[in-house]
DNA sequence: CGTTGGATTGATTTAAATCAATTTTAGTGG
DNA sequence: CCACTAAAATTGATTTAAATCAATCCAACG
């Protein structure tokens, strides 16, 4: 995290005119509350490629992301990387409970965070069960997608792993932007991999032998979506 | 969940009693709280094999795991299984948001559960932010747990997958029976490959690679740990 | 324009899967 | 207690999906 490319608004940001007001984890509280919370969080702009806080670091913050896409992954030693999800507006970051973020985050593309410092998110949320029950439910929704994920990495092929991603993909773009069948991609094929346990070169090549099948078009920073259905099947639900 | 290996123990057990008492959800209750969640639970036994619930049942019940072990897992609709964890005592099942169970779950072996019906235990939870936070931890644990799982899934040799399964799996043991060079594994080898995301085959030959090398050594019911050191080093944290 | 990082394509290798027997273990009934 | 069966585990031979190695190709950008 560099300070260099953090610009912090120091004010003048209001909650009620948040983007992802209503379903973010503030979805939860009410307009009094709400004007209250607006004092405990601050928004914080990272450049693409920055990294918002690792691994390792000790939890000192938590953060809502309102504008952009992050990726949430994973290290070996040796260097191996293991994405293990996407982060999209209105998805929250940071819980846990050893005091460590367990995955390090990055921004692809330029993104904007909502950051809350612990404490004080912590003892706001102390009195608020609702609150609580709602990251309570944000963390469970992520459990059953961390679980269906398991079964991707451990037992589908290339070609159900890259089908599965692209509908994955695109349902999340549709709950956030609406219908389209141009699927954008902000991260790299690399990441891609690294998100469905592949090699890069395996994703490229499962891309373009699905554009060869007349399935998808591969198109500047997406691909476009010509054949739901045959998509639909190899992903095998 | 056929009821003839169902074997319900109509009353006449006290949580004061439990064996996982200090470890389970049920820890963060003080005692007259507990002598009011006592009433709220029963204790069902289920054979091995017998499945406690499945994937696609709706949720009636939450279940706390007394004794026992049981295999959590997905299938695709070609049968392939995606084992996504084994529940210990004391671990808590059934959370869920869709009101769906979104994985199945298997005794292995004789299974001791205390099963909470979904209604009452939501309405005493309501109640008892103390006990939503437990909730939340354990929650947030097994998301954590999960991520390691991801990266052990996606970009892990077999080599590595089985010398950290036996890691990890000595580890819980030894943390609920004490330390131990002997790891009971009262899972099936196919078990172990579905969890994995390997054939049973490779779990077999990884195994023999390893007791031929002084590493382990196969014994009834388990393997015996004969060179930590060299199974660290393998697992390459 | 030339450079550079990302993406694609092709040739080859390899780790793990698959196919195919055994062997071992556990369970059952005489 | 032992023979018989069935299931689980092991072992070996062979195949294969995906990784690795190795060039290009391409688009963005100073």
């Amino acid at each position: 995290m560099k300070a260099s490319v953090v610009t912090i608004e120091p004010n003048g940001h209001f909650c009620s005119d948040c983007a992802v007001r209503d379903f973010a984890v503030c979805s939860s509280l009410d307009p009094a509350e709400l004007r209250e919370f607006e004092h405990l969080g601050r928004r914080v702009l990272f450049d693409g490629g920055e990294t918002v806080f690792s691994e390792e670091d000790s939890t000192t913050s938590f953060y809502n992301l309102l504008d952009g896409v992050m990726r949430l992954y994973k290290l070996l030693p040796d260097g191996r990387r293991q994405i293990v999800g996407f982060a999209l507006p209105g998805d929250f970051l940071g819980m846990n409970i050893s005091g460590r973020h367990n995955f390090s985050a990055d921004a692809i593309g330029g993104v904007t965070v909502c950051q809350f410092a612990k404490a004080p998110f912590g003892r706001f949320v102390e009195s608020r069960p609702h609150l609580l029950r709602r990251i309570n439910e944000l963390a469970i929704r992520e459990l059953s997608q961390a679980r269906d994920h398991m079964v991707l990495l451990g037992r589908r092929s290339a070609d159900e792993k890259v089908a599965t991603f692209l509908l994955a993909w695109r349902e999340r773009l549709f709950l956030l932007k609406g219908a389209s069948d141009t699927v954008q991609l902000p991260m790299s094929r690399q990441d891609i991999a690294d998100y469905l346990g592949l090699t890069i070169e395996t994703v490229s090549r499962t891309f373009t032998k699905l554009e060869r099948h007349g399935v998808i078009e591969i198109v500047q920073g997406g691909i476009s979506l010509l054949d739901p259905a045959k998509v639909e099947a190899l992903a095998a639900a």
